[in-house]
DNA sequence: TCTGGGGTCCTAGGACCC
DNA sequence: TCTGGGGTCCTAGGACCC
């Protein structure tokens, strides 16, 4: 048996643990930039504001009910999610960290337990911990426990854990899921099959098999037999290393000139860096891409894209942001009003020498520097200690191209100072 | 005026090998 | 008219997830 334990419109509920006044009112929380709802709580829900709205879409709604908005605070909303998993941790040996707000829970060897009990337990204990909400789907396979996660969070009569353990439970909760609510059937799937006349969970799993082998290929074959209650997708209990880090922006404002651009791209360059190095891995490549507005119907739109090979497998800042900046000077063009620039570092590998492809003479294999490793260790510990950004590159520099980010929450479980701001 | 960011996996088709 | 058989590797693009 697995469990799926989901937090409930979990960016929504982060903004709402530390500022009680925001219980019972409706709360959005926007995308980077300020543009998109990307969660909603119930309340706002309640009011049709959908998922992936512009926002200055429905600022008048917003306006109206006096829904609370907040830009994303990613410091917080990490933060919560590790008290979250750990708290989760605590309760079963062996846990599989899904996405930011979702778990997966190994229950086999829980068979001596009431399931259903055993789910109120995790919800109570995490809320008590964090002050996040939960739902509980308890199941035989992995697809199976997210229609049972959905159904818990759907229907109050659950009160947040749904357990199907029986055929029959199967069979009514296969039924009451539309085939574009199921995991891994996504938009394009759903329109092939609802054109079969294919409209439930429960049709998706007594439909042929060789023709969902060939029509939704080998991964709807296994949403098909987890469906059907064969487990194919095992708990991962290890992350898989990365196989590529991007970090990406839109502007506030336009950029057009080639050195606000440069900043920002070092910027990025230079976050793929922090990143690798917290993956303790080193990048072979790194492609850069900068474009200006896809909604935009005065100018054409422009897309640039291009990747480098690095001299050799690195971590390094100053070596990112080289190649990052060459690239710039092949894709820039003069006259565009560019809104969106990103940098994308891949073909990884560890960093330590063991697992890594060798050169067959590796007395010469060219690697970063003790120098530059001693560097990047300095400034990624001083940035540990006092903040991120308290000591950086000097091209690394948000002046000119810095996303909106208006209505930002106080960071109270990772800053200090954030926290004395609430205080007041 | 204003429209997110970060990932993974799979397939088809082309280029190449003998 | 008709033109072999069996492979590998790489890439672009499409699908999915949160």
């Amino acid at each position: 048996m697995f469990a799926l334990v989901d937090c409930n419109n979990f960016y929504a509920s982060c903004e709402r643990v530390f500022n009680p006044a925001l219980r019972n009112r409706p709360v959005v929380v926007l995308s980077n930039n300020d543009g998109c709802i990307i969660a909603r709580s119930e309340e706002a829900k309640a009011l049709g504001i959908k998922m992936g709205t512009p926002m200055f879409k429905c600022r008048d709604v917003l306006l109206q009910q006096k829904v609370a908005v907040f830009s994303s605070n990613y410091s917080l909303y990490g933060d919560m999610s590790s008290r979250v998993m750990t708290t989760l941790a605590g309760l079963a040996p062996d846990i599989e960290l899904y996405s930011i707000d979702e778990a997966f829970l190994d229950m086999s060897g829980f068979g001596r337990y009431d399931l259903t009990e055993y789910g109120r337990l995790i919800r109570r204990t995490v809320h008590q911990h964090t002050g996040i909400p939960v739902c509980v789907g308890i199941a035989p396979t992995k697809t199976l426990a997210k229609i049972a996660n959905r159904l818990a969070k759907k229907s109050p009569d659950y009160q947040g854990v749904c357990l199907l353990n029986s055929d029959e439970e199967v069979r009514r909760a296969l039924s009451m899921t539309k085939v574009e609510d199921v995991w891994g059937i996504g938009r394009q799937l759903s329109k092939l099959l609802y054109a079969r006349n294919i409209n439930t969970a429960a049709d998706l799993a007594a439909a042929p098999a060789t023709w969902v082998r060939k029509h939704l290929h080998i991964t709807g074959a296994r949403v098909q037999a987890e469906l059907t209650g064969h487990s194919c997708l095992p708990i991962e209990l290890v992350r898989p290393a990365k196989q590529g880090i991007c970090t990406s922006r839109s502007f506030g404002q336009s950029v057009k000139t080639w050195d606000d651009l440069h900043r920002a791209v070092a910027t990025f360059a230079g976050k793929c860096a922090v990143k690798l190095r917290k993956e303790q891995a080193v990048a072979l490549m790194l492609t850069l891409f900068i474009g200006t507005s896809p909604f935009d119907d005065q100018q054409a739109r422009y897309w640039g894209t291009k990747t480098i090979a690095l001299p050799y497998p690195t971590q390094d800042s100053m070596t990112l942001i080289r190649a990052a900046q060459s690239l710039l000077d092949l894709l820039f063009r003069r006259g565009c009003a560019y809104r969106k620039a990103g940098v994308i570092v891949s073909e990884l590998s560890p960093v330590e020498l063991a697992g890594r492809t060798l050169s067959l003479f590796a007395d010469d294999e060219p690697a970063d520097s003790e120098q530059s490793k001693k560097l990047m260790k300095v400034m990624d510990g001083i940035n540990e200690l006092y903040g991120r950004g308290a000591v950086r590159l000097a091209s690394e520099n948000s002046v000119g191209w810095k996303p909106n980010q208006e209505r930002l929450s106080p960071c109270c479980t990772t800053r200090w100072s954030d926290i004395m701001e609430v205080k007041g």
